[in-house]
Parts: C-alpha cells; structure tokens; sequence
DNA sequence: TAGATTGTTAATCGATTAACAATC
DNA sequence: TAGATTGTTAATCGATTAACAATC
C-alpha cells in the first residue's frame, strides 16, 4: 500500500507549498544561461535554510536530480510551475472593484500563477460598463449566472466586510470550488470549497507581535508569568 | 531556570500567533451584552478546531478564566488586543503609491490593529504632494531623513519589484526595525530586521495547488510516481 | 579516483491532541 | 451536589534535521 499513500496528494505539507513559490523567485533571479545547474545546498545557503528540507521540497515536484551536479535550472522551474499548476490558468472572477480590488486587477503576471479573472463584478453604479486594468466591471447580479455559464471554479472576494458572506453564498451558488477572501470578515463555506483567507490585519498581528517582542514591549504578559511562577 | 524558557517570548508559535486574531474576528460577532462569557469549546465549535488547541492558545495571552462559566467576552478581547499590541499602534511609513499603496492607505481600521501610517512616499512627480484617502504623500528620497526624524520602526514595501530591495535599504538606514514587503521581489535584510513578505503570488501557489488536487488535476506527478513503484 | 550532491532512512524536535485533576 | 470548563501534564503526530549509502 506504500504508493497509495505516496499518490494522495492533500498530505503535501502547507510549509513545503509556501516554500516552493520562495524557491522559485530565487531561481527566476540565478544566471539562466542553457545548461546551468543549481543545487540544493546552494539554495539553502542563499535563504538560509536546511539543505536537507530545500532537498525534500524539491523532491515533492517529482524532478530528478544527478547528483554532484544538482537540477538544470530551467527544468526545475518548469518542474515547479507544473507542480504548483502556475502554467494551467484558473478562471476567476473577482467580487469587490474598490481599491483593492483594482489593485488586484493591476496584477498582470497572476495569469502566469495560475490564475486569469475573467471579470469583475460590483454594486456600484458608477463603476458598472467600466474597465479596469483592462477588466470590465460587471453588475453584481450578474455573477452567479456569469459563474455558472463560464463553469468558473476560482473566486476573489475584495468587497467591503458585510458584503462578503453574501457573496461567497452567490459564488458557491455558481459552483466556484475556490474562495480567495480579502474582505476582513470570517465566511463559512460548505467543506467541499476551498477557502484561503487573506485578511492583512491576521498578518499584520503576527508582525506587530514580532516587533513589540523584539523591542522588549509586552509588558502586560512578563507581570502575570513572574506572578504564577 | 523553567522560569526564563517561559519569559523568552520569542518561541511563541506563529501557528498561534496567526489563530489568535481569527478568535479575535469570531468573539466580535458574538452577543457582547455586558457580562457575556464565553468558553475555549464554544469557539473551537464555530471554527472547527480542537477545543485544546483554543485553550493552549488564548493562555498565552495570560487571561485567567473561570472553570464551568469561560472568559468574560470583553476582557478576552482586550487580553488578545494587548498581547498582539493592536492596543499600541506602531508608527508606519508606506514606500509605493500605486494602485497598491492607495489600497493599503485605505485600510482605515489598521491603527486599530497595532499600526499608523503616517506617511506615502513615492517617486513620481505626479503624485508628489497629493493625498490618498488622507495621507500626504512625499518625495521617496525624504524617506530616510522622515524615518530616522520621527523614529519609525515600521516600513511598508507596494513598490514595483524592481526597487523594492533598494527601498527597503533606504528604510533600514533610516533606522526600520520591521519590514512588511508586498513587492514581489525577494529582499534580504540584516538579522535584526523582521521581514514579513506579503506577496500574493506565493499565496496563490498555495491556492492553486489546493483547487487542483482536489479537481484531481495534477497529472505529471502521479506518472512519475507510478513508474518509480 | 575523490568529492560533492542526490535520495532515503532514522532521530529529533515541536506542535497538536488526549487525558485528567482542580474548580466554580 | 453534579457537571462543565479551566489548567496542566502526558501521548501522539508530523515536520524538520541528521546520518549515510548511492551515484555521477
């Protein structure tokens, strides 16, 4: 039963899918020249990570290496773009054209990471008939029957907060398999969605965390700790 | 010496540190009538994790709870507030006033989570002396000199790639402790500099894999597997 | 050949989950 | 009191790191 469970695909750990993209970028940035190789331990060394976790990454994409030598670097790449699928685009809509959402709109190499939004949509009058960034804005009304006729699987959520459970309910009315959600709020979705929350005050927390740590702020938690001890 | 490993605050996981603001988001949608408690399992039901999890997590804010009866709503809110330091806003400069940048300056709610911008700087003249959503913005090359001036120690990066690194020098020399890089380009930075990289093409990596396993896309990776069995 | 790197198996480490006593 | 929940310690699980044989 060994293969089997080497074919499930949903137990490739999130770290190792966070760190391929990381990988990519630094050799999108290595002298490409035809027939030049890279290794893992020179990988590691640029990022400052483990030699043997940049190796098992790697292997994850199913490229073979030789050793002393390392990978070609262009095969790698491409071993990395299949993999993370960035060379099969999703359609996608996109729910939200504030500023945000225009500024994801702006973002041209998406199509290149597996992603092309198809078109906008939002409730606002004024912006209707619009393009942005070359993508016309459609009536929000509009999206579950845009969704279902195009057979969409992808959606971007960028509208205000108290629109976005609304909206995640018309795209999954849509048969949208995948919600990428910028809106600050918490959405349910029924478990067969997919549903990747980007909401930049989760991140901002982790930073504002770390920086208070490193500059010796946090005075609340030391008082109770030296208390109980 | 038990009582030193527990001050190191430093070892807090960043698992917890990225599901305390989502207990945060629930606990604001909850009935908050004064006098309202609240309990680890009540939580851990709402988001589907384990009620140990939740528990293990909001000690770290060092809240004492009542055993049979849970945390008083508001207090946990406040505890979770202060140990995420979103009660103690960090001044912010944005480096970038694209579609981006504006967005970003339109998150009003950002001081309320432990961060001010207080000022956008960019190169193009036509931007120069403009205001978006209220913050002036200012000639990149003042950056340093308005950084090291008011002592800032947070840095915002929604440059294009291309500068980001350059921009993110400048932010150090003036004195930046912590950078939040939304630029698509990989920047090193020195040891005693926080890096947090927001760049969207990694998390639609991570997005795009997950949508096409479960579409039972994929196909390279399962040959090569099977031949190698 | 020698040496560096791959591929793989074993050991370690840390986070998650389970178990249970203390408490209101 | 009884029962639910906290706080804490132990067990499990998975990811990271170390060790080492195979290979070019």
């Amino acid at each position: 039963m060994k293969p089997f469970t080497h074919l499930r695909q949903f137990d490739i750990p999130e770290a190792s899918l966070r760190r391929l993209p990381i990988y990519y970028r630094i050799l999108q940035e290595m002298d490409s020249t035809p027939g030049s190789h890279v290794s893992c331990t020179n990988l590691a060394k640029v990022l400052g990570l483990d030699p043997t976790q940049v190796r098992k990454d790697i292997e994850l994409t199913g490229i073979v290496g030789k050793p002393k030598v390392g990978y070609p670097l262009t095969d790698l790449l491409h071993w990395i773009e299949d993999f993370l699928g960035w060379n099969r685009p999703k359609h996608a809509v996109l729910a939200g054209a504030g500023s945000l959402g225009a500024a994801l709109l702006g973002y041209e190499r998406f199509r290149n990471h597996g992603m092309e939004i198809l078109a906008a949509f939002d409730t606002d009058a004024k912006k209707i008939g619009t393009r942005i960034h070359g993508t016309k804005v459609e009536p929000m009304l509009l999206l579950p029957a845009y969704v279902r006729r195009k057979q969409i699987l992808l959606g971007v959520i960028a509208t205000p907060a108290a629109a976005a459970q609304a909206v995640a309910d018309q795209m999954i009315a849509g048969g949208i398999r995948a919600i990428w959600n910028f809106a600050p709020a918490h959405i349910t979705v029924p478990p067969q969605v997919i549903l990747q929350n980007e909401d930049l005050y989760y991140s901002l927390a982790s930073l504002s965390f770390k920086l208070e740590t490193r500059l010796g702020v946090q005075p609340v938690r030391e008082r109770i700790l030296i208390c109980k001890k």
